[in-house]
DNA sequence: GTGAAAGCGCTAACAA
DNA sequence: TTGTTAGCGCTTTCAC
């Protein structure tokens, strides 16, 4: 913007946007007067109010909330970390995130690590700059330097989809050794014997695959055949993946998919192949996509409550936010086996 | 009156955390100058570079970027509003947004306003009090209200994912009218007569809708058959409208799904049914999801770049921020139809 | 209920 | 290349 306006000296700093001061001027009443009307109108006379709002209407004045967060120290930001959107998963607590925040108030700042991590470090460096409220993480903490510039700033954290004993902070998530667990009692139980996976290689898929292969072991079922591709999975991934395993020439009878696109991938391939699920194949998924349910046939997967990650996330931020303790600063949402027809 | 600021009672505000006056004290330096080092480490000595170096990493020291933007009046973010981050596409293009930011050192703040667009006054407000660098919105802009506020913060905004002679500052989109012509195009190249049509009631596929019904007209095909389901579309709508569509007794021979997943839904129903695609249906997205070409049959539908929007957006923004005009301030990023195994 | 003064932590402008 | 000064626009603290 080109100002000739600088009738005196130093040249003009500043917007040019209307401030507190502006409208406190035009209602007649000192700039800290205003700001009440505007925060707490219940602390302001009638009068003061009205003249105030008939001010702000007329000015169209938008407050400044950078310049608001930093007298106050409080930002009203929050702050959520994902390896990636992509994958459905994340997505819903984002979304969930977001609206819980939204509702209270608060605005969500978005950041991507990718599966690799190595841009976390700087991402949390970005983010602790801006002073948000909290911090939201996908997955638990490991970078000992993260962990530690995290506690250093003092924002509430809340590590999110998995489980740990030393949560940098606060913790929503759930035990995916578990899952791997009651998937492998659920095969099991279902008399299933030749099993396979098809694993994405990101940490927490490879806590259920492994969990999911002891188990094998200990129920007497042979070893797992077991197919790992780069995170984040896709369906075409599933499909290449079910190749290779009925190429190995080894006897599958159920497959465990790491996510529910890769369980729709091999669904995919099975019936572009002739192969009938679940008769001669039991698949199952993870994360109960929106559409698994209305698959043909529809696929039976481990629903968990991504968006309840997000709001309990949330809620936890707000408190604190609001200086509130949190007393039970762990929470397992936990995870259930939907059995619907690919099984 | 000058009075030297006496430190003396009042009670310690503040975060308490290290700021750029202790690192500039350690460096033995004045504040402006340690500012310097950081942010412009080419126009400062190498002693004092190293000097300050030495201090922010002794004492852990992470700049406050709220009182930096509030100074600066630039405060690196950027804002996105979405209908909702469900549904891939507009996912993809603040995935894009926010990587291509990042790089440049901003960061993106998200905001969702529903489909319903009501909450978008209220979000806008939240928005602009952050003053932003920029604001991508998706689609264009239609509340007078809102754009009225929009003009008057003087802040940077690209719409998206549609055209308009009269955006409110830049675009970056693509014609949906077209898309509906060349869709009815592509059906009557191929000797299909029959149509129909499954589309979400969003703005921006009912503006393809009605192209589509148009150019049905112009081509001498009968009218088209249309279910109408609420935005953001899912697989179970899309199976849900095959079977409405076939319960009518109306012969159809090719669809045009508003959305990929609506095209998955019908292809599911229409296998679940026997009916053969494409021999007896073609089916046609729209998006080109990462899984279309994966499917079975492989999905024909319409591609736009939804990550080129995202990039496109970033790039506008950054050199608004930076004081470049941007000369051409409308992008037509186009789009294909991508023809596959389904029609 | 209202206001004056004093910063929050940083950078733009000007000066040396 | 470095420093001094004066804010950015708001809210805290303290006083009336």
């Amino acid at each position: 913007m080109v100002t000739t306006a600088s009738p005196s000296r130093r040249a003009r700093r500043g917007s040019g946007a209307v401030t507190l001061h502006d409208v406190a001027r035009l209602a007649g009443v000192a700039p800290i007067t205003a700001s009440r009307a505007v925060n707490t109108p219940e602390r302001v006379s009638e009068d003061v109010l009205k003249r105030v709002n008939e001010a702000i209407a007329s000015t169209g004045y938008v407050p400044n909330r950078l310049a608001g967060s930093l007298a106050s120290t409080r930002s009203r930001l929050v702050a959520a970390v994902v390896p990636t959107l992509s994958g459905p998963i994340f997505l819903a607590t984002v979304q969930a995130l977001t609206d819980a925040l939204a509702a209270q108030g608060y605005q969500l700042m978005l950041g991507q690590t990718g599966y690799a991590g190595s841009r976390e470090d700087d991402l949390l460096d970005a983010i602790i700059g801006r002073r948000p409220d909290g911090i939201v993480l996908t997955g638990v903490m490991h970078s000992a330097e993260s962990r530690r510039r995290l506690e250093a700033s003092g924002i509430p954290v809340v590590e999110t989809w998995d489980l740990t004993d030393q949560p940098v902070d606060m913790l929503v998530g759930f035990s995916h050794v578990e899952v791997g667990r009651q998937v492998a009692a659920f095969f099991h139980a279902r008399g299933r014997r030749a099993w396979a996976l098809v694993s994405g290689d990101d940490e927490r898929a490879r806590r259920r695959r492994t969990a999911f292969e002891a188990s094998a072991q200990a129920l007497g079922v042979g070893p797992v055949l077991a197919k790992v591709v780069p995170s984040p999975t896709t369906l075409g991934m599933g499909r290449a993946a079910l190749v290779e395993l009925l190429a190995s020439g080894q006897a599958v009878d159920a497959v465990f998919c790491s996510s529910d696109l890769l369980a729709l991938g091999v669904m995919t391939e099975a019936r572009a192949r002739g192969i009938d699920v679940p008769g001669q194949l039991a698949v199952l998924g993870f994360g109960d996509i929106d559409f698994a349910a209305d698959l043909h046939p529809a696929l039976s997967t481990v629903r968990i409550h991504p968006d309840l990650v997000g709001q309990r996330a949330a809620a936890f931020i707000v408190a604190r936010a609001e200086g509130r303790t949190v007393s039970e600063k762990i929470v397992d949402i936990g995870f259930t086996i939907v059995e619907r027809a690919s099984t």
